[in-house]
DNA sequence: TGTTGACCTTCAAACGTTTGAATAGTAGAA
DNA sequence: TTCTACTATTCAAACGTTTGAAGGTCAACA
């Protein structure tokens, strides 16, 4: 066997392992037209020797002559957030049967990841890019630059389409509404809510909607029982908060018989702040949080929530990227677009009519 | 401006523009040695010209002909699962300062998508694999694909070092043997067990720390009170395993004032469970868990778990990629290696003394 | 005998980089 | 003047593919 300069088989060393050309060789293993023309035994020996050798078409070699990648860069802000990954199943999904390759990158909350990462994506030739941009990240230049060399791009979980970027994301300002609702129901009249951070994307249509859903329902928000949570990026971060908060809130001494956190982990920290002050779930105060993520279910009681529908979300993204890059290819673009996915009101078992809750 | 057959911005193109050739331009792009040569004002014009068009690197081209992808795939068979991400974040960390970049791929539990994403490291010329195997998958023939292309590759939550692949782990074993100490020098002596499916690797050697812990403290584990989990790749499918285990336990009638479960998915499965039956935690029941994944920590009671160290595992799988990919470029590789973390007990609010269980 | 077409295979150029070797130009030393 | 040494830049080949164009061979037909 030929001594091979890399350590990885190339066409040349099957070509000299079987008599016959790089050409040939390339045209049989890559299915091309013309493996038509080639003899039936031809066919057999190169794809044998291939197979027996271990070879691998080298990508680098082959998008270097193609012009193309069939690339698509996930850039997630922070992974270990929990509602990335059925977010990356959806993307996943939609790009399979169009042939494109995820390139999953994980920035860690790590700004400067994030902007090497992208760079990274350009580098690799990703011929689109989705962001799933969860926290917030203000600069924009970097995606302009995205945007400079001509690669389409959509983010998911924030509304950037006055940045003229696509944005696929859950309709929050509805989400608020539907848990206003369910708890209006319900018979619930003094609910507390727990807002996210200013810096979070999503806290301020959520609050709209509980604003206008309250509103609407001829509920009056306490404002003492409206607070908001610091903004820390980490991951644990909403579990603290809401059970800083719900401490404060069982210190006021004022009446709820209803929590609304901002999203599933807050509704965690709440349910265990209530916890501590032998307040019980739902029998003295019931509990809603927003996303549905794994610890939403699993918990006791199972907290009711908000759900995204995240893997469509993601599919969607992909659906957009990658007919976006067939239109490039034909020289026209899309102006950018907006979806609001369809929040959905999951009942589980933290929440329940309001019981008689005795306050000393 | 030049226009340019691939849309992107090519060292051509610079040299174009500011009248160098395309060697000098990419000397000094790439700053190689030879840039000590360069005049000033030509680095000077040729930075400017390259920022100024938006250029970056083909990163094809250049490992095409550096013969060097900087590359590392980390294969995940299902990064769904909670314990990947800090893996994931330990190899990313121990990968930055060797300067290679993670290729990160989540086989979403499917066989079929775990080969081709083998086979698409070896096409991207990864240098190494890690692969985060985290449920069981029989067949390592593809892996030794990978190793005859001469790429070395580690494995995290399992043990090949028997197929010659080095691996890093927990110490399954001592980790069970801790759960049971800390329910014996809490009290507990009635001990019901619920074990992993065997298609799970991680079960055996848990189940025989269990056992060996049991049988030094003179505790006896009532077989009656020894369950184990149906096989299924979901999920969700040991907190459902969990709860149908307990379930079956409470019917039984029979005594005990602890659960071990084989993770913690499972103990949050025996926590509902014990919930529905008015079993309270810890006063009646202690539940221990293992892994210490996020949901063990924002549930309340927070389950009381055996952690892994999953970043330091994380890492320590990178550095020996890294080393062993440096290794082989000298022509020596190493025998395969293993590393069994050691486990950590984290007491959460889940376990305490056994009190008085009425059972009517 | 020459021509045609069908069939099978190869040539050679290109993709965008990097880099050892080569080419000039300048200047100081022998 | 010639030699050496240094600076500043370029040539050209290579990395492993793909593919339009061209090169063969062979049989059949005119």
């Amino acid at each position: 066997m030929a001594q091979r300069k890399s350590g990885h088989v190339t066409l040349m060393d099957i070509a000299r392992a079987c008599g016959f050309s790089v050409s040939t060789v390339s045209i049989v293993l890559s299915e091309a037209p013309l493996s038509r023309n080639v003899a039936e035994k031809t066919r057999h020996r190169i794809k044998a020797t291939a197979q027996q050798l271990g070879y691998y078409p080298d990508a680098y070699a082959r998008s270097l002559r193609l012009r193309r990648s069939q690339t698509v860069g996930i850039l997630a802000y922070d992974l270990s957030d929990l509602y990335c990954i059925p977010i990356v199943r959806g993307i996943q999904e939609g790009l399979q049967p169009a042939g494109y390759l995820p390139l999953l990158m994980d920035a860690s909350t790590r700004r400067a990841l994030f902007d090497s990462y992208l760079q990274m994506a350009l580098e690799r030739r990703a011929e689109g890019v989705i962001v799933i941009g969860n926290w917030v990240f203000d600069e924009t230049n970097l995606l302009s630059d995205v945007e400079k060399n001509n690669v389409p791009i959509v983010i998911v979980s924030r509304d950037l389409t006055t940045n003229g970027v696509s944005s696929v994301l859950v309709d929050n300002q509805a989400g608020g509404a539907l848990a206003v609702r369910h708890l209006y129901e319900l018979g619930h009249r003094r609910i507390a809510v727990i807002r996210g951070p200013d810096e979070m994307f999503d806290s301020a249509p959520r609050w709209a909607g509980v604003q206008s859903a309250a509103a609407q329902s001829g509920i009056r928000l306490d404002p003492r029982l409206v607070l908001k949570l610091p903004n820390v990026v980490d991951p644990m971060s909403g579990f603290e908060g809401g059970l800083e908060c719900t401490r404060r809130l069982e210190a006021s001494g004022l009446d709820f018989t209803a929590v609304i956190a901002v999203d599933d982990l807050t509704a965690l920290g709440v349910v265990r702040g209530l916890s501590e002050a032998g307040v019980r779930v739902p029998e003295d105060c019931s509990v809603v949080g927003f996303d549905d993520l794994l610890p939403a279910t699993v918990a006791t009681p199972g907290i009711t929530t908000i759900r995204q529908p995240l893997g469509e979300m993601g599919l969607l993204a992909a659906e957009w990227v990658v007919k976006e890059i067939e239109a490039r290819y034909q020289k026209k673009a899309h102006a950018p677009r907006l979806h609001l996915a369809p929040p959905q009101l999951v009942t589980r078992m933290s929440t329940a009519k309001p019981g008689r809750r005795m306050r000393d």
